[in-house]
DNA sequence: CTGAAAGCGCTTACAG
DNA sequence: CTGAAAGCGCTTACAG
C-alpha cells in the first residue's frame, strides 16, 4: 500500500516550504511563476492529490453537502436528489444522502450523522412538520439548511415547495368542469389522528385554516379538493375520501378497491401523488376498467408510465428536478455567505391534460 | 453564531485531561466509572459532537463511501443506491453519491472528488469496461473499490454483475418456445464501433467469446439472443437487432418503430433493459398494439408499472436491492479488513412471466 | 487509570 | 514573494 503524499513531500521535491506548496498547490496567496512551476512539477512527479479533510479542519468548511428525504429509491425524490446533484457538481460540491423512510427517528440519526460529517448544509425533506427540533438551530450554530417538499412550523429557513392546494384544486375543478359529480380521492393524509379529516374538512369550509398550517402535501391536496368543490357549489362526501395513511402503493390500491365498491361509486379519482397513483392505477388494472369510459382519472407527478400508460394519465406534474436545483441553489448562496431574509420558493405543478379524464358515463 | 465545542471544552469542564475526555467520548482506551460520568455529564451540559474530520484525519478512516453510477434518477441505479444506503447504514458509513451520465470524463473527475474526500472505499459502475485508468491501483493505495453492473478487464476487484447472458437466453428462447421466429432485440449496445455487431455475432456463433471479454450488459443480452436462436437451431436475421447506441428511452422507441416497418416485421420484442423497455412500450402505445394479440414483449428489469401496464410485461427482473446490498457486503469487508481474494458475485435475473408473452397470430 | 506531548495534513497570520 | 511557527480537533504512543 503505497503511502499517500502529501504538501511536506511535495515541498521537499521542490525545494520549497510547505508554506509556498501549499500556496500553489492550494491556489491561495502569491508565489513566483518559477516557484509555481517547480511546485507543480513536483506535485505532478508525486502524484500529489490534497487532502481535503486537513484542509476543511482549518477552513471550517468541507463543501459538503448532505440531503436527507424519504427514500431514493421513489422517483420523486431520486428526481430532486438528481437537481441537487446537478447543481452541487457544478459548484465542487459532494452529496452525502440518507434516507428517513418518513421515520422521525431515522431522521434525527441521519442529521446526527451529516452533522458529525461537518457538512456546510443540508437539504432535507423533513417528515415532521410540526416539532422537528433536531432542525432548530442548524441556521445559527453555522449549518444552513434548506427545506424541501414540506414546511416546519416556526422555522424560518429557506424552502422550496410546490403550490399543492392550487394543483389540487385546478386538478379536482378539471374533473368537476368535465361534468364529474362524485370524486374519490387517494391520499397519503399520514401526520393527524384519523378523526381529523371531518374537522379539516370544516375548517377548509369555513376558511379557518391558514397558509401558516404547516401541512403535509396530502393535506394540502385534499385542502385542494374541498376548494374546487366549493367553487362548484358541490357537498364533500366524506365516504369520498380515503386515507392510505402511510407511503405505500398497495394502501391506495385498497382505498381504490373500496371506493369502487361504494353502493354509489365515483365517477372520477384523483390521487394526489406519485406513490397514491402506482396504486389507484393498480386497482383499476386489477379490475380491467378502461379510461376513461369507465371512470375518469387525475393523478400527481408525472411519472414515466403516465405517458404511455394508455390512454394516458392526466397529471399534476410538480417541477421534480427544478426543486433540487432551486433548493440547491439557495443553499449555495447561503453557503456562500448570503444573508438575505428566508425565502420560500413556491413551484407551480402544471396539469398536464392526457387521456384519462372525460365526461361520466 | 455559536462556536462548536470541542473535547478540550469537555475536558476543561470536566476538569480532566483531553486525552481523558477524548477516549471517553471516543470509545478507546481505558477510564474509571467515575471520570467517565463527568466527562460524559460535561460533554452532555455542553451539547459536544465529535468531529468526525479530525478523528479521520488521524485515523485516516472516514467512514465514508463512494458511489459512482450513471444516473441516480434511473429506476435500476436509485434501488441498487438504495441497497448500498441501507447496508452501509447499519455499519455507520456515510455515503458519497456522484452521476457519471455514462461520460468517462464524468467519471474520473468523481473519482477524482471521492478520492479528495478520502473515502474508504468506492462502488461504481464504470462506463469504461476496457482501459479505466482511474480505478487501477485504487485497492492499492489503500481505498478498496468493488465494481457493480459492469466488470473492467484485467481489474481484479470483487464485483457485482447479473448473469446477462443466461437471463436473455432464457427470454428469447420463452419467446421461441411460445412459437415466434422473428424476435427483434431493441438493445444499447454502446462501446464498441458500428460495424461490430456482424462480427460479434460470429463471434458468439463459432465460440471464441469468452466470459473473461468484459461486455457491457446489453452485449452481454444479445449474446443470450444469439444463443438462444443457436440452440433452437434458427438463424439469426440482422436486420432483427436494434442498436439505440445511448441510455435513452426515445432512441429505442425510435428503434422500434423501425423494426415494426418492416416489410417482415418481427412477432416479438426483447428490450435488454429497463430504459430500452420504456422506449418499446412507448412506441407499441403510439400505436395502439395490443399485447400480446398484435406483438410478444419480453423485457428487462421490473420496473413498477410493468406490474400493472396490461396485460402484465413478462420480464427478467434483476435483483437490484440486492445487487445494491452485496456490493456494500463486499465493500464493508474489505474497508474492515478482509484480505480474501477477489469475488465475483454474479446473481441471476428472474423471468417473471406475466402476460405480454403469447404465440404469434 | 490518567496526563503531557507529539502529530495527522493542511492553512493562516506574521515577519522578513 | 517566501518561510518559520502555530494551530484546526482530534488520537496515539508513552510515561507514570
Amino acid at each position: 500500500m503505497k503511502p499517500r503524499r502529501t504538501i511536506a513531500d511535495v515541498a521537499r521535491l521542490a525545494g520549497v516550504s510547505t508554506a509556498t506548496a501549499g500556496r500553489v498547490l492550494g491556489g491561495y496567496g502569491y508565489a513566483a511563476e518559477a516557484t509555481r512551476e517547480q511546485v507543480l512539477k513536483a506535485a505532478h512527479e508525486l502524484g500529489y492529490r490534497p487532502n481535503a479533510l486537513a484542509r476543511s479542519l482549518i477552513t471550517g468548511k468541507t463543501r459538503t453537502v448532505g440531503v436527507v428525504t424519504g427514500d431514493i429509491q421513489n422517483a420523486f425524490y431520486a428526481s430532486i436528489l438528481r437537481g441537487i446533484s446537478d447543481v452541487l457538481g457544478q459548484h465542487g460540491f459532494g452529496l452525502l444522502i440518507t434516507n428517513s423512510d418518513e421515520n422521525l427517528e431515522q431522521e434525527v440519526r441521519a442529521v446526527e450523522l451529516l452533522l458529525e460529517k461537518q457538512v456546510d448544509g443540508m437539504i432535507v425533506s423533513p417528515c415532521d412538520t410540526r416539532g422537528a427540533q433536531h432542525l432548530r438551530g442548524l441556521a445559527a450554530a453555522g449549518v444552513q439548511l434548506v427545506l424541501i417538499d414540506r414546511a416546519v412550523a416556526g422555522l424560518e429557513v429557506d424552502r422550496v415547495l410546490t403550490d399543492n392546494v392550487a394543483a389540487a384544486e385546478h386538478s379536482v375543478a378539471q374533473l368537476i368542469a368535465a361534468g364529474h359529480r362524485r370524486i374519490g380521492i387517494v391520499a397519503e393524509l399520514v401526520g393527524e389522528p384519523r378523526g381529523q379529516v371531518a374537522d379539516f374538512i370544516r375548517r377548509v369550509q369555513r376558511g379557518t385554516l391558514t397558509a401558516a398550517d404547516p401541512l403535509y402535501p396530502s393535506w394540502q391536496r385534499l385542502w385542494g379538493y374541498v376548494r374546487a368543490h366549493q367553487a362548484a357549489g358541490l357537498a364533500v362526501d366524506p365516504a369520498l375520501i380515503r386515507r392510505a395513511g402511510v407511503y405505500a402503493p398497495d394502501a391506495a390500491r385498497v382505498q381504490t378497491h373500496l371506493l369502487l365498491d361504494l353502493a354509489a361509486p365515483p365517477t372520477a379519482l384523483f390521487a394526489t401523488d406519485g406513490t397514491m397513483s402506482e396504486g389507484v392505477v393498480r386497482a383499476l388494472s386489477d379490475r380491467g376498467l378502461d379510461l376513461p369510459r369507465d371512470l375518469s382519472l387525475s393523478c400527481f407527478d408525472d411519472l414515466d408510465w403516465m405517458g404511455f400508460y394508455r390512454p394516458g394519465i392526466t397529471t399534476a406534474a410538480q417541477p421534480r428536478l427544478a426543486m433540487g436545483e432551486a433548493a440547491a441553489h439557495l443553499l449555495m448562496e447561503r453557503i456562500d455567505g448570503a444573508t438575505v431574509p428566508f425565502r420560500s420558493v413556491v413551484l407551480p405543478a402544471e396539469l398536464i391534460r392526457r387521456g384519462s379524464v372525460a365526461p361520466p358515463a
